[in-house]
DNA sequence: TGTCCGTATACTGTATGCAATCGATTTGGC
DNA sequence: GCCAAATCGATTGCATACAGTATACGGACA
């Protein structure tokens, strides 16, 4: 309506200077050309940032027509966006009734938090069997950003520190079925968490500091032990905030 | 084009009594009254049927005009089926070019069953201390189905036999979101798996049996030792048949 | 004869239109 | 005054139409 399509503005925009390369062939070495970048994707990207945001809150009724107009582009595009963002976990879509923001319960959280677990005890076992030196010098980068971030109480930059740590473990061990896994439990369970990441951030990130100690060390036994205690550690976090907020 | 939609007739048979309850509300105790059924979602079983059954060969292009010819409905369904059969992993879908059947690869197999041995260990020690005695009664029940599919050698009902014994152990462990993972590794990795189901089965299903003893028992780290064993059996027969195939 | 370019075709991506369905409100009956 | 039934508005689901893009073919030029 008002600002139609200046959400959308950011992600079209990348596209903008497509087929740019194509004549010095060497550069790009990374992706083609650049594909054009289906609007859907774009709308999805938009939609979860509202929802994470909680500019879109959860159990909100959204009505096709009005993101449409919202984001500037038919409804078709935001169809397939909310069809693939339920099958992500992020809205319920109930038959010829639309769809709703999903609210998370405090069991799915539990759940969640159970499943993440598992999966990055595994990611951190593999990461330490698989971690070259470059993989650790990579580690401990990213293990400095996010405890400058801790330092400035940088909270957006702190939580997204996180995820790039946990994103790089994962992707060190070299198993992308897992990997895509661990992204999209991660991301969910950071939308739960995200409200109560402060309190636990000094503690999580010693954690992160012995975690990388251990894959450098190649020691996979260690690494899976460390990280399995990080994430049950988050999950008492968790129910220690339930507790708290009842009283 | 000659037998229009008949794939569809199989799917769509069952909403066609809809709504014949309301009145009678006692009898229609599990699902509110039969939701319209959308479309899509019988599309989207249908070709997965299709592509399971080889019907759809791995890497084959799939044209939305074509299926939606053959299945009897207009390309916006076909669509919205594609993409949720590409975040599910069934086919890739590549922009401006349409869809084609995933090829899974060796690599991706083996990471697919990683995955799997990581989840279903853990998915068997919850059902371990949350079974209770019907839960143990259902194994059973489903354990025998199994060995008789076995006993007649009928390829079909014994993959659907392992497919439900492996769902009813992940429901047990009341884990919806696990559950709900294992659902998808599960449908893949069957597909992978099954042209060589047949010499595994005798020792599969004794590793089953062995399962539900020890989930019986309540004794949820022999449980998960059980099934961790059962899964990576299970790859290492997958990797035989590899270094078999290519002499 | 080989390569490059232009055109043509086919398919996907997006937009719009129409019918069916759901929820809410209002009206009629008891 | 309260409950049931019918009507109305709003929204989804499906179908169709249009536009943009990629591949394939054919011809011209070196």
């Amino acid at each position: 309506m008002h600002t139609k399509s200046c959400i959308l503005s950011r992600m079209t925009s990348l596209p903008s200077g497509r087929r740019a390369g194509k004549s010095s062939l060497s550069a790009a070495a990374s992706r083609r050309v650049e594909r054009p970048a289906p609007l859907r994707q774009a709308v999805y990207d938009a939609l979860l940032e509202l929802i994470v945001n909680r500019t879109l809150a959860p159990g909100q009724h959204l009505v096709e027509a009005e993101l449409a107009e919202y984001l500037g582009v038919s409804r078709q595009p935001v169809r397939e966006a909310l069809q693939r963002l339920q099958t992500d976990g992020w809205v319920d879509l109930r038959p010829a009734q639309g769809a709703f923001v999903h609210t998370p319960t405090e069991e799915e959280a539990d759940q969640l938090l159970a499943v993440r677990s598992v999966l990055e005890t595994y990611s951190a076992k593999l990461a330490a069997e698989h971690a070259t030196p470059q993989d650790v010098k990579q580690l401990k980068k990213l293990q400095k950003a996010g405890e400058d971030a801790l330092a400035a109480a940088d909270v957006e930059r702190l939580v997204q520190a996180n995820a790039d740590l946990h994103a790089a473990v994962a992707a060190i061990g070299r198993n992308k079925v897992l990997a895509e896994m661990i992204g999209l439990v991660d991301r969910r369970v950071r939308w739960y968490y995200t409200p109560i990441a402060r309190p636990r951030s000094r503690d999580s990130w010693n954690e992160h500091a012995e975690l990388i100690a251990a894959i450098a060390d190649g020691d996979a036994e260690r690494a899976g032990e460390v990280m399995h205690h990080h994430a049950e550690q988050t999950r008492q976090t968790y129910h220690d905030r339930k507790t708290t907020e009842s009283n």
